[in-house]
DNA sequence: TTACAATGTAAATGACGCTTTACATAGTGA
DNA sequence: TCACTATGTAAAGCGTCATTTACATTGTAA
């Protein structure tokens, strides 16, 4: 499951750890998330789509499992 | 976190089997989510999303956590 | 009554999300 | 050089997601 997270932290101007404190997660989550290590939960993932104003939809991308 | 899985079912005229079938996950799986025993993963959401035509927010709602 | 479908629930197990501490690299500025 | 920030990564641990098998209840139909 991809995500833009890296560009909407630059467009904001964030550092990882600025963002994880937003999220009240760790720097390494973010990270992780990030680096396509795993994907958020669905709590953590309404957080990042209320921190940027935007849906889950426009923030994560389907099509990306390779599960399917 | 809730969710309006069980509307939806109803109005398709799905049993728990059925959805979890077209879901790819136990009949279990989906009660759980139902009777809000836990969230969904994120992929998991999207598969329902995509499955009833509707957006992750349209099926669950934001603001129903116990952590915040 | 007997059988079956649908739902709710429980316990044990494995995988994943997220944590903490820690170490490494690259870039920047004093 | 030295210090600091930002990022990537690793390992160990905990709680949650999701599985399987199993049992119970309710309703419906033969």
């Amino acid at each position: 499951m991809k995500n833009c997270l890296k560009v909407l932290r630059a467009e904001n101007d964030w550092s990882q750890q600025d963002l994880a404190n937003r999220l009240g997660v760790s720097r390494q989550s973010v990270n992780a998330i990030e680096t396509g290590k795993y994907d958020p939960s669905l709590p953590l993932a309404f957080k990042i789509a209320d921190i940027f104003a935007m849906t889950i939809e426009d923030i994560f991308e389907r099509g990306q499992e390779e599960g399917e």
